[in-house]
DNA sequence: AGCACGCCGACT
DNA sequence: GTCGGCGTGCTC
């Protein structure tokens, strides 16, 4: 007998063995083995088991460490349709699925009933609150086809969920995925309120052996609630219940950087299908694909109506343009609706686009940058005021002649929230000001009750919203400066981030929010300042479809890095070529940050599938100097 | 991914 | 003369 394993490497390959006769009714496919590979005995996994090889010199396995397969029945199936979907090695999707801590628990009894990090519980009086009764929830849970309830903030989108989650919980295991850290905390306590159980919390910082318990419980089907993030999608799940996943279009549900690479959400889709398993997915600013499946019958909507019961059912949202000419940091508009609030002690929340570098040298008239003489890198300030070259450390001379209009006036520009930051200070020498680069500043600042001024990046905001945070003006410093990224779905993002912001006001009476775009009349802005998400999400459809973007066609983005750029153009220019009859392919693009030292581009191929782009790319003979690497339905665009 | 093999720079 | 840099290549 032969088997064909993969290890858990990078390395997208199968390696044929022998099986021994005295581990042949223990090898099967999806069951870990060690085997001897290269210089090392190895952990594999058996993919496939067959009475012959083309191999000629073949080792034998040496051990099958498990009594019995370590993950539910779908997860073998899944992770080949990951590796199908978003590629990477079969071996480390695999192992991804079998985390590191699982040495020999799939006999193991059932551990106790406290598993996990069980969050403590409300007092009786508090427990006995009414939760949501509607019926939405069997709406959710009888449904054959997966839900997507979508309606404003706090129209009860939650509540709903809640109340399906401890309903479902007492026939099987309920899993909710949440974008992120201070999401799952939050959700987690505000359902641990109403269900009498603990509820089980998994994201990256729990402990190793709180997982291993939420591991062994999720795979034995016990009842139980687990709130986590993506990871959370790759849970065995033996007995599912409900599956959900709240915020749906959060980009965070895609996994990028670390293998397995995957989103959430699609995990959830083809996992409920195959598991048969309720599935619902709750947002005010669904993600087009979402309104894709909506359009075509795969997900079931369900609309909730706009809480007129709420502090500021309708808050206001003002629009203005930038303001013009070199003397004012912030257009009239705006400066009088921040005198005003800050004149009465109000919260005051300011969204600059971004975190900013080092601050450049610009020249206050032309907006030339200033070059550095010897290699023409960027000269920046360093921490002792030094205005030295970013890349070969040269000394600049401050006093500066601009190459292009030849005017003496260099100056120090800041961006993003740097910049901000110095000129409120400057407009407004009264108010508490704080700059919070770092999300959770922006908590403790509010809960002080300290600052007047907070001046944030729009993680911030998004963890505000999580808190529900009282504030009373919103003023986006650029709201267009996203749109510049080379990111198709930058429209989109700024929706999510203006709706989620104008949600963030409903609770505080006359709460307001300023928007500085030179954009006035598009249909981003104007849905923002009426209300309709929809509205904005049919001409970003029209878009997508015009220009073929997803969810009308399947993006897969190629990087090539190289020591020098055009080596990596050539080689992306090769590739288009070649690849050019399966479909539309833009590109070479330069990737906007420098990582390394590497010089980075990439091409964008639209409905070729992986398995034809590797065919293409191991027909390319490849250099060895350039590096590639691709991304299926990519969300990052550097 | 590891880990070896392999051919060019500054040290006991 | 050697130690060691990391480029290149292989692992059934």
């Amino acid at each position: 007998m032969y088997c064909k394993i993969v290890f858990d490497i990078a390395l997208d390959r199968e390696f044929d063995y022998i099986i021994p006769a005295a581990l042949a009714a223990a090898a099967a496919p999806g069951r870990r083995v060690r085997a001897p590979f290269g210089p090392r005995a190895a952990l594999g996994m058996i993919t496939a088991v067959s009475d012959s090889s083309d191999v000629k010199k073949l080792k034998e396995i040496t051990e099958v460490p498990d009594a019995a397969q370590n993950f539910s029945a779908d997860l073998f199936d899944l992770a080949h349709f990951m590796h199908d979907t978003w590629g990477g090695s079969l071996g480390q999707i695999l192992f991804s699925l079998v985390p590191f801590f699982l040495k020999d628990i799939s006999l193991s009894p059932r551990p106790g009933r406290e598993r996990g990090r069980g969050l403590p519980r409300r007092s009786e009086a508090e427990a006995g609150e009414g939760y949501a009764q509607k019926s939405e929830i069997t709406e959710i849970l009888s449904s054959q086809i997966p839900v997507l309830l979508y309606g404003p903030g706090r129209s009860g989108k939650r509540d709903i969920l809640i109340s399906a989650a401890i309903t479902a919980a007492q026939n099987g295991t309920v899993l909710i995925l949440v974008p992120d850290i201070l999401s799952c905390e939050v959700f987690a306590a505000q359902l641990q309120k109403y269900y009498d159980k603990p509820v089980s919390v998994w994201h990256s910082k729990i402990p190793a052996a709180a997982k291993k318990q939420i591991f062994a419980a999720a795979l034995g089907g016990e009842n139980m609630i687990i709130v986590g993030t993506r990871s959370a999608a790759l849970l065995p799940l033996s007995k599912p219940a409900l599956t959900a996943c709240v915020n749906e279009e959060d980009a965070d549900f895609k996994q990028e950087e670390p293998q397995p690479y995957f989103h959430a959400r699609d995990i959830l889709l083809r996992r409920a299908k195959t598991l048969g398993c309720p599935l619902a997915f709750l947002s005010q600013t669904p993600s087009l694909e979402m309104l894709d499946l909506v359009k075509r019958g795969v997900v079931r909507e369900i609309t909730l109506p706009h809480n007129a019961d709420l502090q500021n059912p309708y808050p206001l949202v003002m629009t203005t343009a930038k303001a013009k000419g070199k003397k004012s940091f912030l257009p009239d508009v705006t400066f009088d609706e921040i005198s005003f609030a800050a004149a009465q002690n109000k919260n005051i929340l300011l969204i600059s686009a971004s975190r900013g570098g080092a601050p450049v040298y610009e020249c206050l008239n032309c907006g030339c940058i200033a070059r550095c003489a010897k290699c023409g890198g960027l000269p920046a300030f360093d921490e002792n005021e030094k205005l030295k070259c970013l890349k070969c450390g040269t000394l600049a001379a401050e006093e500066q002649k601009c190459p292009k209009c030849a005017n003496m006036i260099f100056r120090r520009k800041e961006s993003g929230a740097q910049r901000a930051y110095g000129e409120i200070k400057k407009l407004f020498p009264a108010a508490n000001i704080l700059r919070c680069d770092v999300a959770p500043k922006a908590r403790a600042a509010f809960e002080n009750g300290k600052a007047n001024i907070i001046i944030a990046t729009r993680a911030a905001l998004k963890m505000l919203r999580e808190e529900r945070a009282k504030i009373d003006l919103i003023v986006f410093l650029d709201a267009d400066l996203e749109l510049n990224s080379p990111d198709f779905r930058a429209a989109e993002r700024s929706a999510q981030i203006l709706f989620a912001a104008k949600s963030l006001l409903l609770g505080t009476p006359d709460a307001k929010m300023i928007i500085t775009s030179d954009k006035l009349d598009s249909a981003l802005i104007n849905a923002v300042v009426h209300g309709e998400y929809k509205t904005f999400a049919e001409e970003e459809m029209q878009f997508r479809q015009a220009f073929n973007f997803p969810p009308y066609s399947a993006l897969t983005r190629l990087t090539a890095a190289a020591k020098n750029a055009a080596e990596a153009e050539n080689v992306l220019e090769e590739i288009k070529t070649a690849a050019g009859n399966f479909g539309e392919i833009l590109g070479p693009i330069p990737c906007g940050k420098k990582t390394d030292k590497l010089k980075k581009k990439y091409i964008l191929l639209k409905n070729i599938p992986l398995k034809k782009l590797r065919e293409i790319l191991s027909a390319a003979k490849p250099r060895k100097s350039v590096k590639l690497k691709t991304s299926a339905d990519p969300y990052s665009f550097f």
